[in-house]
DNA sequence: GTGAAAGCGCTAACAG
DNA sequence: CTGTTAGCGCTTTCAC
């Protein structure tokens, strides 16, 4: 036995019509359900040799047709991040609902293959673009015009000439934050990535307005790579010094994975002598030790609108931004329980 | 500013032969390189209206002219476990370095989705199917014939009637619980999904070929989900009673991670009271504390394999089996360090 | 070295 | 309610 193209005489839309003795007009309006109606009878004889010529379209001919690959793209900055795997999943998942496939492009964090990956999927005629952008940035810019509908999904900062939809960074940081204060901490560290500058990406800001808010002191920064490494070396770095803060903001889960590690090499215990609350609360954050609190970001429910979007909106001249709450998650590591 | 087809009138293949001075075929002879040649001053004028026009060529267009999509499906069950997103990761890779890209297709774990998807990439005239089945079993025969070039991915068990390509899982548990039983243990543990029965998954048959071979007594089994919560559950019921192993072998890490913390609370410490193994060997089990040693799935190579085969194995009438072997990878989880 | 033209399989006027 | 047909944009054979 072979799982190769054995016994596939390719059946067209022709065979179809001759066999159930009617037009190929016929036998797309049947497939199609529509533009035109098709009396009941006509139309199972045209479903029943469908069957048994074991016909199937041909999505490519459907395509050039159209104009409509019924392809959504889906452009992400590296998949070791297990948020760009929920994202992922859950933009397949809401795109799936709408009868659309998805294709997966990985940038690897480069600007320019995210550019070449936009052209691409320009190319292949995918009916909507999503981006988690490498580019949370004002140069977003200088992402090529394809023509298809695009969004920008997951992007943390204020400005960007495209739509996009974001999870409230600012007010889930802030309450995350906040949280941290109420638990009587005065310094308060964070650990993010990027590198600061005069446009401050939302978390860091709110970090930082919660803090003098509360009429803190503000804490130590460490900054270092989006990932469980990066999240590793900022906690050391942050927890070698002498003045150590007693909790910590950490601007990603895979950052506070890893600062757990610091942590448990320096012999230091959550909660006990640093608290910790996290962003983003991937499915991974939920099962260390302790569990971490979180400011969860609505994962669903952006891939969802992003992908109405993509689909439904109606061109306009200035750009959408859809904004939604994130939840601060309660678990163990802020020292409530 | 919008990101809406703006300004977009399709450019196509005569406009450039058109602003060229040339014929459509000699545009296409530039474009795809061939096949025939193309005289240096031509070639440059037509990449030189290419470029002004901006035209960029329909993909459908020549999809159906040429009967390929230079499109690979992917089928997974589920994206929860990082495994397949490291999987789903190096397909798209490994298709990309050859100039194809990746639908995504989430299966849920259920077979019947999984037979529709399979259907739709069919329709879909993609050039060729990995799947990562839910299906590690015989019955896999129950997948439809598209007449595509299929593969099956990460399957633990010795059938199946399609090609496949797969981690050596039997010498990779083996290894594991041999490691385990050089460190002095006597009663070795399992946690695994599935349910036993007559023909046993490569994992489960290897943990008690080790054990037997070493002339120990069978260990205590705990089946439960592969998943975080499934290894935690398992892990609450193997120590819930009397007669605890002192070592337990771990069928993926997702599961071991559920371990954790079931040992984490229950008071019990790794490796101390209990040494751990686990397969697959994710990014997510070395930040475990303390790290996880691992039997590690080779996920790269498995996967280019996987696309090697789909895109350039010539059919054949005996299923084909790619097994590739599984490391080893000591960290501090069973009590090396 | 280049051009003309057929045709991939489908949809949707338009005609009956 | 059904059939005929043009044409989506591309590749490639065949002629020049």
């Amino acid at each position: 036995m072979t799982n190769r193209a054995s016994s596939h005489e390719r059946v067209t839309r022709s065979d179809v019509a001759r066999y159930a003795g009617v037009s190929t007009a016929v036998v797309s309006y049947v497939v199609n359900e529509g533009p035109r109606p098709v009396a009941a009878a006509t139309a199972e004889r045209v479903r029943n040799a469908i069957r048994v010529l074991g016909y199937r379209p041909n999505v490519s001919a459907r395509a050039l047709r159209t104009g409509s690959t019924r392809l959504l793209g889906f452009i992400f900055p590296e998949i070791d991040n297990p948020l760009w795997a929920e994202f992922a999943l859950a933009v397949g998942d809401a795109a799936a609902k709408r009868g659309f496939d998805l294709i997966l492009a990985n940038s690897e964090g480069d600007a320019t293959v995210e550019r070449q990956h936009l052209l691409n999927l320009a190319a292949r005629q995918v009916d909507g673009i999503i981006i988690t952008s490498v580019l949370g940035r004002p140069d977003a810019a200088a992402l090529p015009d394809t023509g298809i509908p695009t969004i920008l999904l997951n992007t943390l900062r204020e400005v960007t000439p495209f739509d996009s939809v974001t999870v409230d960074a600012f007010q889930g940081a802030y309450e995350g934050v906040q949280h941290l204060i109420g638990h009587g901490h005065t310094t308060i560290g964070l650990i993010i990535g990027g590198s600061g500058g005069a446009d401050l990406e939302l978390r860091e800001a709110a970090w930082l307005q919660a803090i003098r808010d509360a009429g803190l002191p503000d804490g130590p920064i460490a900054r270092d790579a989006f990932s469980r490494e990066g999240g590793y070396r900022a906690g050391l770095r942050l927890f070698a010094g002498p003045n150590r803060p007693s909790a910590v903001f950490v601007s990603s889960d895979l950052q506070a994975v890893g600062l757990y590690r610091a942590l448990y090499e320096s012999g230091l215990s959550v909660p006990g002598d640093v608290a910790v609350v996290a962003f983003d609360g991937t499915k991974e954050s939920e099962f260390t030790n302790p569990q971490l609190t979180v400011v969860q970001q609505p994962v669903q429910e952006l891939a969802a609108t992003a992908v109405e979007q993509v689909l439904d909106a109606e061109p306009v001249d200035a750009p959408r931004r859809f904004v939604q709450p994130a939840t601060l998650v309660i678990r163990q590591s802020c020292g409530c329980t």
